[in-house]
Parts: C-alpha cells; structure tokens; sequence
DNA sequence: GTCTATAACCTGATAGAC
DNA sequence: GTCTATCAGGTTATAGAC
C-alpha cells in the first residue's frame, strides 16, 4: 500500500530548451533570436541545442507548429459545437480568446508576424480554411442575416478578441492605458463583445450603399 | 516665353536607398533584411547605404519613423476636429484607414511587430497618448455613453478597420478568400464599420456587468 | 559620388575532451 | 549527455581606386 509518489521537479535538458525557445523566438521573433539567447535563457550551453534539435530552424518550425496551434486551436470546437447556439459560440470564442491570450499576449502579434513570409507551410496541415469556410458557425450566421457576408462577423469577433492584444505595447508605452486598465478592459470585453455583435446581426444597414453604388454588382 | 520644363525622371541615389529600405524592410522586418537585399532592390552598391546614411540601423529609424507616422498620423486630424460630429469622426476613422492600408497592407503588421521591441523610441516624439486621452472624439464618446469606457469604442473602430489587414497572409494562405474578395469585404467594411459602431453607441448592455463590478470605480 | 575589395565582427554549427 | 574551443560562412561597415 505504500505509494511510491515521484515528483518530477527536474525538467528534462530537451523541454528545458524548448521552454527557453518558446519564449525567446515569441518575444524576439525568428530573425532576431540568436540560438546563443536561447542556451542562456535555458542556463545551458549552446551546442545542446544542435544535440537535441539538429538546427536553429527545426527548433523554430517545433515552437511555430506549437504555437500556429495554441492560436487558432481554440476555433475548431468553438464554431463546429452542433449543440450550441449562434450566441453561445459568440460568447465562448470572445472568452476563450481572452482569457488564453491574457496569459500569453505576445502570442498572435507573433504568429501574425512570423506566418507573414511562410505561410503555407504552417497552416497547410490543420486545414484552417474548409475548417472555417464548412463551419457550423458560417451557416448560423448565414441564416440569420443572408444579406451580409459572413466573414464580416467572423473577422469581429476575432478582431474585437485579438487586436487589443496586438495594439497592447502601444497602449501600454504610450500611456495610453496601464497594465492594470488593460486588464479591467479585457475582463470587460468579455461580456461586452457578444452583447455587441448580436447588435450587428440586428442592425439593417441603411440602404446607402445602394446610392454609392449603381453600377451592377 | 519658351518654358524650360524639366522632368525629373532621374531619382536621387538617396531616395532610391530609401524608397527599397522601405519596401524591404516593410516586408521583412528589421532583423530579416540584409543590406544587401536593399542595395540589389535599388539596384545599387553595398557601400552606397553607408555613404548617405551611416548604418543599417539609421536607415531603419528613419524608414521606421517615417512608417509610424503613416500609420498613427491618421488618426490626428480627424478625431480633433471641432467642426465635425461623432458619426462622422467614425465614418472618417474607417474610410481613412482601409483607403490608405488598402495601398499599404503590410504596413500594420510591420509597424506592430517592430514596436513591440523598442515601442517608446518611435512613439514618444508623436505624444501619441496624450493625443488620443485629451481628444475630442474621447470627449463625444464619453457624452454618448457615458458607462463604457470609450477606449473600447476606439479599439473597435481601429480593430475593425486594421485587423482584416494583420490577418490577411492568413486569410490569403487559407484560401478563406482571395485577393478580389478581400477587396470587396474591405469596401463593404467602409460603409459597415460606421454602422455597427453606431449600433454600440446605442445597445444597453445587461446589468449582468453591475453584478461582476460591485465595488466602487 | 560610385565602385571593388576587404576588414572586423557575429552567428550557427561542429569537433572532441570529459 | 554536457561542456569548451573552434570552424565556416555570412553580414555590416570601411578603405581606397576611379
């Protein structure tokens, strides 16, 4: 009866790395993180890092896979929930975005960034396109207004979640807000996001836009 | 009489380093460029960018300086305009901004991605803070609805009108739209973004949030 | 002002001792 | 597995001819 309970407090050499390169290549981005910065912020010397990962660039492609899935992992069960309402996934992508990017937000500035120059070759695997354009989510969105398209709301959900977190040095260094007002506005958001994209989906635009455009669509 | 009409199709040597520095570096950052990319883009000598500019890193600042400026020297004119009122500082903030990122549409991922190293450096000359905290737009915000925070207001109107450009590589490389379809959703948004935001100024929100916030402000 | 050649430095990767 | 020492290649910056 006598459990033998192992805590394992010593983290292996390889995760040790990996933990280093998480947050070295997520603050500094690929070109400007030198592998040297990585052994120092891991406490270990530099060639272990060719021992465990053949390259600076396999490395990377290890984080940037990891990471391209921390970000936009969150979308998968959120909007293709058969049992949940419009609303509900509303509410749950504005909360799981804000509350995962709270932790980690310097995330989507660099996954933005980084996945500028290849794209492809990060996203191709999880199929992030069919995943969005068959969703559920697309579907309730198109029944309850047909008139506009769909990505329009897609794009402010994900927006009005992300952007404060990418917009977040420039608020922060130019005194726009305080770390301690970013949080209070983000806990906010919360609530206040789904509240105003279910306004969205009420509103009739003006048929202005009728006006600006008369030639045949 | 006889006009003496020169066309100056011939380019300064310096403005062709800094007309491909701004190309080259806006697409790849700063630690990804090599001087060399931008000698070869101007078609030009490796020592010509040390002759007119002294390093890499001052052509950067003044390319970087220049880009900060583009993309927050927007925002100055219309949200302190006395004359105009609040739906059309919103109508002005979107059509400004997708006009101009429209021709530019990396410009906001490589302004955000190079500030959140060294944010202060470039934006403390602009007094962006200052700016946008004593601006009359904040002032009509706050007379609007008076409950909200009116920075959620202004993140939404610049969210909208930026993010679908931070998210365009992945939009593009997902194939959840091509190039023409962005375009029209962009066009779309001009006339959208305006609407929806009024639709917030309106929406009262659930006293759901009374109930998290019950201590004094 | 513009070029070629090269210096001075930095960075990723490896060899080899322990 | 882990370290020190070092190599090979690339990058910024400059010297010096034209």
């Amino acid at each position: 009866m006598a459990k033998k309970i192992i805590i394992d407090t010593d983290i292996s050499t390889e995760e040790k790395i990996r933990e280093a390169a998480r947050k070295v290549f997520t603050k500094k981005g690929y070109a400007a993180t030198r592998t040297r910065d990585i052994a120092e912020e891991a406490g270990l010397n530099l060639a272990l890092l060719n021992y465990y990962f053949r390259s600076k660039e396999k490395l990377f492609a290890e984080v940037m896979t990891e990471k391209v899935q921390q970000l936009f992992g969150v979308i998968a069960p959120i909007i293709n929930d058969p049992s949940t309402q419009l609303n509900t996934k509303i509410v749950r992508l504005a909360e799981s975005y804000i509350d995962m990017l709270s932790q980690h937000p310097d995330l989507p500035i660099f996954v933005l960034s980084e996945l500028r120059n290849n794209p492809v070759q990060f996203t191709s695997k999880m199929q992030i396109g069919p995943l969005i354009k068959d969703s559920i989510l697309i579907r309730q969105l198109i029944e309850k207004r047909p008139a506009i398209n769909p990505l329009h709301f897609i794009t402010n959900i994900l927006g009005m979640a992300i952007f404060p977190f990418i917009a977040q040095p420039i608020f922060l260094s130019t005194a726009i807000m305080d770390a301690r007002q970013f949080k209070v506005l983000m806990t906010e958001r919360k609530t206040l996001i789904p509240v105003w994209v279910n306004g969205m989906l009420e509103i009739e635009p003006h048929s202005k836009t009728d006006k600006t455009n008369k030639h045949e669509e």
